[in-house]
DNA sequence: CGAGTAATTATACAGATGTATAACAAAAGG
DNA sequence: CCTTTTGTTATACATCTGTATAATTACTCG
């Protein structure tokens, strides 16, 4: 007699993946105390014991699950600042409006952000990543600057150009972050409008005007 | 045979204040998930069934936390820009400077504003809290930002306005955040320099030179 | 088709956590 | 000086937590 069986054998990467994206959202949804074993294992529908299978340590899933979601979110920045024939001007203004819309900003990504930041302070692998992937932002960031003022013919000194950097990038986390915080509180397109019209009032380039 | 006492009875206000001095401390070192009532207890030299006697639950006594915390914060920023016979220009600066600098720009106050964050987002009565501070903030700023265009014959529309206002405020979160959560990568002192100079070009009001 | 392997579940355990309640003792009032 | 009040400690308890280990069961390979 043939009975149905009881569970499923899945791929690793796709469980490793199911156990991460639990993670995640739980994170997001009610914080990182929220994010016990018991009920990482409910969202990914397996049973406890398994977590154990994938990550030796409950400290080792939290921490793929913030590299994740980190990696995540620079690609989904970066994806449409690289076309090609475009202006610098323009790939600038992507850049900038695509960190101001979802899936960038939105409430879940900085509960993320501020969910994961006691890790980060404390545990010295989790700080590499936040580290890493700050600087890798603003790093991008100034490149977009320096080819954007270049196209007018502006050659702004380092320390400029560093002090520039590190100011947009300040409005766009900060627009980022009350977005998230307060998503009540702004009209949609609000904020990456504000952001451009910021930036470029910092930079002295107008990025509003199409052309 | 008179033994020394055992322990001694304190006003009911300042067993009230160490307790939540002791939250804060705990949750601004090490996240919110180490803010037991055990741990509380012990950093208040007291034993933990007295924080039953003062808060009804743990989660009035975050609340109560929040809420000083919070307060002592806007009092913070608002103290500098009083001064009375300064220019608005002048208060302007101070009020950007005084928001950028310790004791409200450190480490703990943003690991502060992230552990309490998931609290924010699902108690109603603490996002009552994070809402009106929040706005408070922002209309003290849009205040600031009037009264100085004001000064150099400048009337924005109360559209222009608002959006200003909310640049500028997230310029000043953005490097507020950013200088807590990785306090070396910037210089002492950057930090407020780069925010008084983008609130301006922002509002494009020159802010840096003093007259 | 049958045995071996490893993915998955099931169970166990020591310690921590929030809350409740009982026991104690320091200060206040008569 | 003795009683009362209540701030404070001490203890208890059910539940939850992360980790460890044993017991199953689905799939794979010969």
């Amino acid at each position: 007699m043939p009975t149905s069986p009881k569970f499923e054998r899945a791929p690793a990467q796709e469980r490793r993946d199911a156990l991460i994206s639990a993670t995640l959202s739980l994170v997001a949804d009610q914080g990182i105390a929220a994010a016990t074993v018991r009920e990482i294992a409910k969202r990914a529908h397996v049973t406890q014991g398994l977590i154990r299978h994938y990550f030796d340590t409950k400290n080792d899933l939290l921490t793929a699950a913030y590299a994740q979601h980190m990696t995540t979110l620079t690609q989904l920045t970066d994806q449409d600042t690289s076309a090609p024939g475009s202006t610098a001007k323009g790939r600038l203004r992507s850049f900038i409006e695509a960190g101001l819309r979802p899936p960038v900003a939105e409430p879940r990504a900085v509960s993320l952000w501020a969910g994961f930041l006691t890790m980060v302070r404390n545990d010295p692998e989790m700080k590499e990543i936040h580290f890493e992937t700050y600087l890798s932002f603003r790093s991008r960031l100034e490149d977009l600057i320096a080819a954007a003022l270049r196209e007018v013919g502006v050659t702004p000194l380092p320390r400029e150009l560093r002090q520039m950097s590190i100011a947009c990038n300040a409005v766009i986390d900060g627009l980022w972050m009350e977005g998230g915080a307060l998503p009540e509180a702004f009209d949609l397109d609000e904020l990456p409008k504000i952001g451009v019209a910021s930036v470029g009032a910092i930079i002295g380039l107008n990025l509003v005007d199409t052309e």
